[in-house]
RNA sequence: GGUCCCGUCGUCUAGUGGUUAGGACUCAAGGUUUUCAUCCUUGCAACAGGAGUUCGAUUCUCCUCGGGACUACCA
């Protein structure tokens, strides 16, 4: 019994290996542990490498106090296509911790070969994506780094001679083949049933031909020749052991007829020359993996390591899309989410710190993320959990932090000129009052809304329970006290509102709830008095006359 | 069709051969509070199925089922 009390801290303790030396899943692998030291798994060698040969090979293990950097190297590389997708982001996320962890260095790339479907406005978008959820690169677009440019379409030279490297060296092979051509092929084995890839009809063209072609102009593609009779194999980070046999894979297209490389050259290539430790990516790239070992292995290059992360799901089990609600970074922002939030919950997203912990700063997520914790299996994005995780946030945020955030989700909503300053005092008092009864910026918008125009309606529900006939005189009563109170702050009005009570002989919440719903048209919200203090003295007496006309006129069960 | 990945409460997860399978969100009930929210207490709720290995499987192996990815001169 006590056996078991004692065993979770102790696997905690075996928990903290470096990070170069991690367990095999229990994958169908055979073999019983992966483990490498951390140098083994840096890249090197290659002749553009040797500009950082200064770095050295330091120790990838962190001490808890070292402030040594060490060779850990990931990168983010976005194609900007489109706005940054919320499982994007997550990638994004575990490289940073990952980097920070390890005093690596966080890297963005863009990879924008596909020229038709590049959208500048989405690169825009995918940077302040980044920006805002605090995710900053060491090296990239706008942050510069000793490996630029970071843009692949600034590096199209580079990957061209790179392709004809392989050629020469016989590993790759210039395909003539037309789009028809393999679109019929394709449609031929689809029909038969058989393995869809490309039947390498340009590999062994008959002598000479390939350079009549060549030499009249015919556009052609460059294809790696995927070696025969091999298996490739590589441990994932994440997964174990992967194996595949090379037969299964198809020559793939490493440069386009448009003299561009396709996403598996340029990957490779600017892996190997941007010293890529580690390679952490959707696992839709998990089948693309050997093909990218064997071209590391044509160009002679040791690959990096990698680990392949999963899908985030919305709620019904499918993709995340647009059409089912927010699926971006930016629809987060646009929800009301705080970013610290949005960073926390996502990072708790197919990882956990091995112990009950949810809500964490963000030195301790560095500090606490590991690898050999982060799941293999697809996660759903529960919004519910997610506003709950925002509440907690919204409530330690200070009012200074978020007044800048909330002002202006005011004024977009109207409810407030465009003119108001975010420093205005009042709007600080209201801010304090509402952030902790609400769960996003949206809500807390939403629900203060009485604090600048007087409520158009009164909650009919409670309207029935606190304005019956007797309300107005009430109202009025309370109204003149509020009038002649000397000091118009909650210790006092609640003093006032006691001895009332008091007087009449009825319960506080007799006075407090009529008043409730007269100042703010709603039975729930911030303690009264705070309430009423915030509101002021005239607005405050403006509406229970108001509202004392209209219980009189009738009008009081009006719907909000 | 082929290849690969994944499978613990509704959801996020802990768990690495022996646990009353733990926590969190949601939901429900109760308590605190002038209301709401917070907070506290309690409750509902899971190892996809089947074989095998083992004294013993959530945990190891295999099969089935289910979900997903890839199978572009897109990434």
């Amino acid at each position: 019994m006590s056996q078991s009390r004692q065993r979770k801290p102790d696997a905690h303790q075996a928990r903290r290996v470096p990070f170069g030396i991690r367990r095999a899943r229990n994958r169908p692998s055979g073999r019983a542990a992966v483990r490498r030291p951390s140098r083994g798994l840096i890249p090197c060698g290659g002749s553009r490498a040797d500009i950082f040969s200064s770095l050295g090979s330091v120790s990838g293990t962190v001490s808890e106090s070292g402030t040594m950097s060490s060779d850990v190297r990931v990168r983010f590389a976005p194609s900007p296509t489109g706005y940054l997708h919320i499982g994007g982001a997550r990638t994004a996320l575990f490289n940073y911790l990952f980097a920070r962890h390890h005093r690596g260095t966080f890297i963005l790339r863009i990879e924008d070969t596909d020229r038709s479907r590049f959208d500048k406005g989405a690169l825009a978008e995918i940077y302040e994506s980044l920006r805002w959820l605090g995710l900053d690169w060491d090296e990239g677009p706008q942050a510069g780094g000793a490996a630029g440019p970071y843009v692949q379409s600034e590096r199209a030279a580079l990957y061209r001679e790179h392709a004809d490297e392989l050629l020469r060296s016989g590993k790759a092979y210039r395909c003539f083949c037309t789009p028809d051509r393999l679109d019929r092929v394709r449609k031929e084995r689809e029909r038969a049933k058989a393995p869809t890839a490309y039947d390498r009809h340009c590999r062994n063209l008959p002598g000479g031909e390939a350079e009549k072609l060549l030499a009249s102009g015919t556009p052609h593609v460059i294809r790696l020749a995927i070696p025969d009779g091999r298996t490739v194999s590589f441990d994932d980070r994440i997964r174990g052991h992967i194996e595949y046999d090379a037969s299964v894979l198809d020559d793939l297209v490493l440069l386009k007829s448009d003299g561009l490389p396709t996403y598996h050259l340029a990957n490779v290539v600017d892996d190997h020359h941007m010293r890529i430790s580690h390679v952490f990516r959707g696992d839709e790239w998990i089948a693309s993996t050997p093909r990218h070992i064997l071209l590391y292995e044509a160009f002679g290059w040791p690959p990096p390591v990698f680990a392949h992360l999963p899908v985030i799901l919305s709620p019904d089990g499918g993709k995340l899309s647009k059409r089912k609600g927010a699926a971006s970074v930016m629809d987060y922002k646009r929800g009301g989410y705080l970013p610290e939030a949005l960073f926390n919950f996502l990072a708790l997203l197919g990882w956990s710190p091995g112990d009950d912990r949810e809500k964490m700063s963000r030195p301790e997520m560095i500090q606490a993320f590991s690898l050999e914790k982060v799941s293999p299996k697809a996660s759903v994005l529960d919004e519910k959990k997610l506003a709950w995780m925002n509440g907690l946030y919204l409530q330690d945020a200070s009012v200074d932090s978020l007044r800048g955030t909330v002002v202006q989700w005011w004024k977009d909503a109207g409810v407030v000129g465009a003119e108001a300053g975010a420093d205005d005092p009042h709007f600080a008092k209201v801010i304090s009052l509402m952030k902790d009864r609400s769960k996003t910026i949206a809500e807390l918008t939403e629900n203060a809304a009485y604090f600048f125009a007087d409520p158009a309606a009164y909650e009919e529900k409670a309207a029935r329970k606190h304005f019956k006939e007797r309300a107005p005189e009430l109202l009025r009563t309370l109204a003149r006290a509020l009038e002649q109170a000397p000091s118009f702050d909650h210790a006092s009005l609640e003093e006032i509102y006691r001895a009332q009570a008091e007087e009449a002989g009825v319960s506080a919440g007799k006075l407090i709830h009529p008043t409730r719903l007269a100042v703010t048209g709603v039975s729930f919200g911030p303690g009264l008095f705070e309430l009423l203090e915030v509101l002021g003295r005239e607005t405050v007496v403006r509406r229970m006359h108001r509202a004392a006309e209209r219980v009189e006129k009738g009008k009081s069960h009006h719907a909000e």
